[in-house]
DNA sequence: GGATAGATTTTCT
DNA sequence: GAAAATCTATCCG
């Protein structure tokens, strides 16, 4: 698994793109998922989405902490969203998971998707197991309280991908509102993959 | 197949 | 009291 040296960056751009092709990996109780990393987005600090633009509450404590630091949070109620912390300590920057390209444990990831509130027994289809950020904290079982874990330990942790042939493709980043940001081009995926969120 | 409404709760003003 | 880095079911064509 990477060790402190990849994610002590001081530009987070650079580490979202670094992140594409990366393999996150959960070894839990229940068994183990990973899947590839093929969507992230950036949040600086001069930037109107990030928590922690200009403010640092408790809620995004965990952005301040060291580089390769889990920051994990809860958005519109009822889902989660996972992010990998990256800069410098002090400054409060990471980077959001949107997406994963499933490798192993898929009967796990399918279980504890379909064991959803709100989802009905219908089989997921293997796109539809990772392919958003509230969908792959849930199929990779990524709890809340894995807030502030570091990510160069195990249980929950990054290694290197197989596959380091493709194309970085950019653009907006998903669900920003008008004027906070939301034409900046702090998005980054894998061409042609086709377990991304959104085209 | 695309668009839309509704779910639900923590966090901060 | 409103907003929030989302997802799913349901409606309509």
């Amino acid at each position: 698994m990477f060790s402190k040296r990849f994610y002590h960056d001081p530009d987070t751009i650079s580490l979202a793109r670094r992140l594409l092709g990366c393999e996150l990996v959960h070894e839990t109780a229940e068994g183990i998922t990973s899947g590839i990393i093929v969507e992230t987005e950036a949040y600086l600090t001069d930037d109107p989405a990030c928590h922690a633009y200009k403010r640092r509450t408790a809620r995004v404590e965990a952005m301040y902490g060291e580089p390769g630091t889990a920051y994990v949070y809860q958005i519109y109620g009822m889902y989660y969203c996972f992010n990998v912390v990256s800069n410098v300590s002090g400054v409060g920057e990471a980077v959001l998971i949107r997406a994963l390209e499933p490798v192993s444990g898929l009967d796990l990831m399918e279980f504890r998707r379909g064991n959803s509130r709100f989802s009905s027994s219908r089989k997921f289809k293997e796109k539809e197991l990772c392919s958003g950020p509230g969908k792959l904290v849930q199929a990779m079982g990524i709890r809340k309280n894995q807030t502030f874990h570091d990510l160069t330990e195990g249980p929950l942790y990054i290694r290197e991908g197989a596959d380091r042939s493709f194309e970085v493709k950019t653009s907006t980043r998903i669900g920003i509102a008008e004027g906070k940001g939301h034409n900046l081009p702090y998005r980054f995926y894998i061409r042609g993959s086709k377990f991304i969120s959104k085209p």
